[in-house]
DNA sequence: TCAAACGTCTTT
DNA sequence: AAAGACGTTTGA
């Protein structure tokens, strides 16, 4: 299929290929396998194990959706059973080398269970060559003076000490990642795509780390974008984002003239830097230098791991592109595609707004261009370069490309510090100068929400739900990795083949007071730095608030780093795209999802996230109750394996439903499935009413005890008659009825005096309660 | 022995 | 290039 071989691949060819190729199928073409058979001993070269599916991740451990393509050709699903393949959502993310596998040499399996040190596991587990494909204990091998090269995204696999010395390169890699990501990665729609490898041109590294797929990404288009307007005011006070702050300005913050002057910021930057001196001493890690240590703590804990960002080298450094500010021209949003969003169980609510015509430019003219802005623009740009990085990459990788970047959009070239490297490797420079870290910078520039003042004229007025995006022909095409097998190293390796003097931990701990820009710019020192940089500890909190694309890489860079705290607001993230995360994300607790549309929120209610403590899904275009119901119910699907009949929002604490037009079948929903639930934010919800309230603190709910944070500001059908309501909450801290017009600063007053024999209450605000103390 | 499914080839 | 087909490997 997709990884089929290429011409160039002739070194490769199964047993079971030469079986076929003998006896049960029509003679290979010329060029697909090469005339000169290679022996099948699966000692030599040439003859791959096949591998087989952990059994392990999460992947594996699902049950068949009985939906998919392959599902349904499944017997047992009624299909004819011809294709055989794997159900789409059961595909393997680290297939092993199976069972029988054993060491060409000793001819033992993999003895690293019984083993202790790292050290010793390494030495004792079985290996597999992406090259020569043979299946060695490294302890076996008596090459001293050369070491492998481990692949961390497949686990036993590495690039023996025997190819890796002999400069062979990983050309006639055909999968490295194995079997269990070929249809995933191909099917259509799918999340993993992938692509068949290419003709290798040029001197490219040696070892052919795959890369994403060029992605397609959905994007909105800019009339689509000026459409998705957010609140003016959210609930939490914070201004909601105009639709005249979005796409502006499109190339001048980022023009290519400022190209040249990055070179040199960055080669200021750096000099003076005490980075920029340990760089140099630092070993460059290409990609066939590169040794894995072991495994770390936090990493193991990843599911996926992707190579967005681990492109670095030299070139990296030199050439940092770190600010994008001053760096790339920032494409037209013509390319922009959008993911196709299968609407939830309860879609229909959402493509009423679709046909809206754009807001009146004369507003977008009033402001200057701000940080969110910027971001915006970063974004956008950010996600070309992503593009073209995975281009680039293809061919670094000896993969084709989907297509040619748009010549329009063509990276200009950079003043490269060593101009001579450009040469003949300029793509493969060009690959790695555009570090996957790209995603990364993106939102550190986006600015938190610049107030711009309550906008009280209209505050109840639903923002125009972003329009649902239409299809996409080619949606998002990416490949997750599984988590490294070998930890980064314990110290940085010097170009004098030294190490680094303080250990990782330490290092870790100076990453620790850098701000994610920062870790950018070290992600981009080397390889070493890179993975460190990538560690989750140092991104649990990730914030894609207003981004307005949502890109496979950016998906896979968060997977990477698996945070806690996901702020996907006002994207405009599609179901499969958020489904994806949200199965990939085991430990996610917070997830803001404010402002994106009913169809890709739905993807909750299929996917199950029982940490989740904070769920903001305020401004969501569509989801009232119908969905809210779809939200809340206990999964309807109950195929084999399927067992949990819980709520699967059961561990909520913190509910963020501002704006939504939700009634008491709702809040009764809630005050049943949401037994913890402490904040509640209601804000601008106007069927909320003093029923609402009672409702919500009658006697036997859960949230009379559990609430302590309320939000009701612009609720205007709340009166003070819901202030006798709160009086029973036991915990109530917090109560905002803030422009609530029917709450009268008296009705307050008297609750604070009413409270005072037993819980003491000030008015912090105009009509907004808090407990003293 | 059998179901599952990997990896490659063929067909569209 | 994508989709489909299928022999063979794998684990139970």
């Amino acid at each position: 299929m997709a990884l089929s071989l290429s011409g160039d691949d002739e070194e490769y060819e199964s047993e079971s290929e030469q079986q076929r190729a003998a006896v049960n199928r029509p003679k290979p073409k010329m060029g697909t396998t090469s005339g000169v058979k290679l022996p099948s001993n699966r000692s030599s070269s040439g003859a791959r194990r096949r591998r087989t599916r952990c059994r392990k991740c999460e992947a594996c451990l699902r049950t068949e959706c009985g939906e998919c393509h392959f599902c349904k050709d499944m017997k047992k699903f009624g299909g004819p059973g011809r294709m055989k393949q794997s159900c789409i959502m059961r595909q393997c993310i680290a297939p092993v080398l199976p069972h029988t596998a054993v060491c060409v040499v000793c001819k033992e399996a993999g003895k690293e269970d019984t083993l202790e040190s790292d050290e010793d596991k390494f030495n004792f587990m079985l290996m597999e060559c992406s090259i020569c494909n043979e299946i060695v204990h490294p302890n076996c091998l008596k090459v001293s003076d050369a070491s492998g090269v481990v692949n961390d995204e497949l686990p036993n696999c590495w690039e023996c000490p025997k190819c890796n010395h002999a400069g062979k390169s990983g050309k006639v890699l055909k999968q490295k990642r194995g079997p269990g990501f070929k249809y995933a990665s191909n099917l259509p729609g799918s999340l993993l795509r992938e692509q068949k490898p290419v003709k290798e041109e040029g001197d490219i590294s040696a070892v052919t780390k795959r890369r994403p797929d060029r992605e397609e990404t959905p994007r909105f288009r800019a009339e689509e974008a000026l459409h998705r307007q957010p609140p003016l005011l959210s609930p939490s006070g914070q201004p909601r984002p105009r639709p005249e702050d979005k796409l502006r300005k499109k190339r001048k913050l980022f023009d290519d003239e400022d190209e040249e002057d990055l070179s040199m910021r960055k080669k200021e930057k750096m000099d003076d830097s005490y980075f920029s001196k340990l760089a140099s001493q630092i070993k460059t890690e290409r990609e066939d230098e590169d040794v894995y240590g072991e495994d770390d703590e936090d990493e193991k804990e990843l599911h996926f791991r992707s190579s967005v960002d681990r492109r670095d080298t030299e070139e990296d450094f030199k050439n940092d592109p770190l600010n994008p500010s001053i760096r790339t021209p920032v494409g037209d949003s013509d390319q922009s595609y959008c993911s196709s969003p299968q609407a939830g169980p309860s879609s229909e609510g959402g493509s009423e707004t679709q046909e809206r015509g754009p807001r009146p430019k004369a507003r977008r003219k009033r402001h200057l261009p701000n940080n969110r802005e910027l971001s915006r623009e970063l974004s956008k740009a950010l996600n070309q370069e992503i593009q073209k990085t995975e281009d680039c990459l293809a061919i670094e990788n000896r993969q084709p490309l989907k297509a040619e970047p748009e010549t329009e959009n063509e990276e200009p070239r950079r003043l490269f510090r060593n101009g001579n490297e450009l040469g003949d490797q300029r793509t493969h420079l060009k690959a790695k100068e555009m570090n996957g870290t790209n995603w990364e910078l993106r939102h550190f520039y986006q600015s938190p929400i610049t107030p711009l003042g309550f906008n009280r004229s209209a505050p109840t007025t639903r923002p125009v739900p972003p329009r649902s995006p239409p299809k996409c022909v080619q949606m998002e095409r990416h490949v997750i990795r599984p988590p490294p097998i070998s930890p980064p190293p314990d110290r940085l390796p010097l170009k004098d083949g030294k190490a680094h003097v303080l250990q990782r931990e330490v290092w870790m701990k100076i990453f620790s007071y850098l701000s994610h820009p920062e870790l950018c710019v070290c992600m981009r020192v080397c390889k070493t730095w890179n993975r460190w940089c990538c560690d989750k500890r140092l991104w649990t909190k990730i914030d894609l608030n207003r981004c307005t694309s949502i890109t496979p890489l950016m998906l896979s860079g968060i997977i990477r780093r698996q945070p806690v705290c996901l702020d996907l607001s006002w994207t405009n993230i599609s179901k499969k795209q958020l489904s994806w995360l949200i199965n990939r994300l085991p430990g996610l607790r917070v997830l803001k999802l404010s402002g994106c549309s009913w169809a890709a929120v739905s993807a909750l209610c299929t996917s199950s996230c029982p940490l989740l403590r904070t769920l903001d899904v305020q401004w969501v275009e569509g989801l009232k109750d119908a969905q809210m119901r779809d939200l809340l119910s206990p999964p309807t699907d109950n195929r084999p394996g399927q067992l949990d009949n819980r709520c699967k929002l059961r561990n909520v604490e913190d509910l963020r439903l501002a704006g939504l037009d939700i009634t008491d079948t709702s809040l009764r929903l809630i005050s049943r499935q949401m037994p913890l639930l402490s904040r509640l934010d209601l804000s601008y919800c106007n069927h909320i009413n003093d029923q609402s309230v009672n409702l919500l603190t009658a006697k036997g709910t859960t949230t009379r005890d559990s609430l302590t944070d309320i939000n009701l500001s612009v609720c205007n059908r709340v009166t003070d008659y819901s202030l006798n309501f709160f009086k029973r909450c036991g915990s109530i801290c917090q109560i905002d009825l803030r422009y609530c017009k029917q709450v009268t600063k008296t009705g307050c007053e008297r609750f604070i005096a009413e409270m005072s024999v037993s819980v003491p209450f000030k008015l912090k605000e105009d009509k907004l309660l808090q407990k003293t103390s």
